[in-house]
DNA sequence: CCGCTTCTCCCCCGCGCGGGGGAGAGAAAA
DNA sequence: TTTTCTCTCCCCCGCGCGGGGGAGAAGCGG
């Protein structure tokens, strides 16, 4: 085996990344050739340091894992990119995978898996952690069965009946007529499965179609 | 000074622990004595190695944090415990606080903030994350104001609210007349400043008054 | 004993809302 | 081009519900 994997860890944990390095130096084929606490400067350096592979946590301060590994995909999409996460699979995966990003671990991961992983994708394979495979299938499939496709504007609406507005002011507030908003509320509730309004919008919170401000 | 502080890490993320084991061993007066990595082998290590300090994550398999916490706090009343956590404060940090859990920081804490928080813990001291500490202030404050005190029936008639039941049938359910509920469900909205009951059932909910079975 | 709270029950009124119709315009799909 | 979907708007009906009263019984604490 030639040349060593050059490895650059951006994390704003510094326990995190000691350890990881600890761990990856403990490999005679991997290299830490640099650390960075968010990603602007975990951007700079790769940049500069032109690793062969980033190791990057989603959430950072100033800029997160996401927006550092999009950036980065677009100016050097030769350098691979892992993701590291928590033990939740953000929904941001998704958006990720999309884009292309080759590694996905939760923090979790044993060491020896870790580096069997760092492999993976440096040799041109996608390494996704079970759990991250397992929701992007599942985000895959249940498009067609029955998830309830309520039209935009429809979501609109049912956003407007969790709050205290009457159909009357959120005509207002949405420049159209009351009967109109009376309309499609009838089709959000017989689309939901509802037998009124304060039902509809309980329902839409347990299955995550909204989300309440607080 | 004498002997070094003689200190257990339980985390279930091996790169914690070599991380938070190699930030700890560069200071001189302590000494990381074992690691574990789940509440039950920590239990185990605690009791048979009686370190002074216990540095225990939140989250883990088998065992989590709360309850080792909680089951050492009975057992072995004299080794202190700082609990680690994920950016995101957890409520049930409220109950660990108020078992008498001295210490509570986040992963993100600098290490020598954390050297500082051990100190602090083992000298008898509380060692509070600032978001933690106003979790707490939050949660202690709006208790006297005026947390808005509903009678156990109001209660009880609340939670019905957040069914699809109507008033009459609510009272057919608690066997009382419908306007005995109808009197309940005046008093409750006025109590709530809600002017509906939609409203009433969402303001319920993000106050923790009552929970969705979903 | 008297006041206060809680739980129970009753009346009336008017509006919000659910359910049943129908219809036209524009865009997208077949 | 014809059909289908989406958004818009309209009518009528009846019940659920919010808001305003009042009242009696039981229990608690001053």
């Amino acid at each position: 085996m030639a040349d060593p994997i050059r490895i650059l860890i951006v994390d704003d944990h510094a326990v995190v990344r000691k350890g990881l390095a600890m761990v990856l130096r403990l490999e005679p084929d991997l290299e830490v050739v640099g650390e960075a606490e968010n990603g602007r400067v975990g951007l700079e350096a790769a940049r500069s340091l032109t690793p062969d592979i980033v190791l990057v946590d989603l959430v950072m301060p100033e800029m997160d894992g996401q927006e550092m590994a999009l950036t980065l995909r677009k100016s050097n999409p030769l350098i691979k990119i892992m993701m590291l996460t928590g033990t939740e699979v953000d929904d941001r995966v998704l958006d990720l995978v999309a884009a292309g990003i080759e590694g996905y671990v939760l923090k979790n991961i044993e060491p020896v898996e870790l580096v069997r992983a760092i492999h993976a994708v440096v040799h041109g394979e996608a390494y996704l952690h079970p759990d991250v495979m397992k929701k992007v299938l599942e985000r895959m499939k249940p498009q067609q069965p029955h998830a309830v496709s309520l039209t935009h504007r429809e979501l609109e609406v049912l956003e407007w009946m969790a709050t205290p507005n009457t159909y009357k002011q959120i005509a207002v507030q949405l420049n159209v007529s009351e009967e109109t908003i009376r309309s499609h509320a009838k089709s959000i509730l017989e689309k939901l499965h509802q037998p009124n309004r304060a039902q509809a919008v309980l329902a839409a919170m347990k299955t995550k179609l909204i989300k309440l401000n607080g």
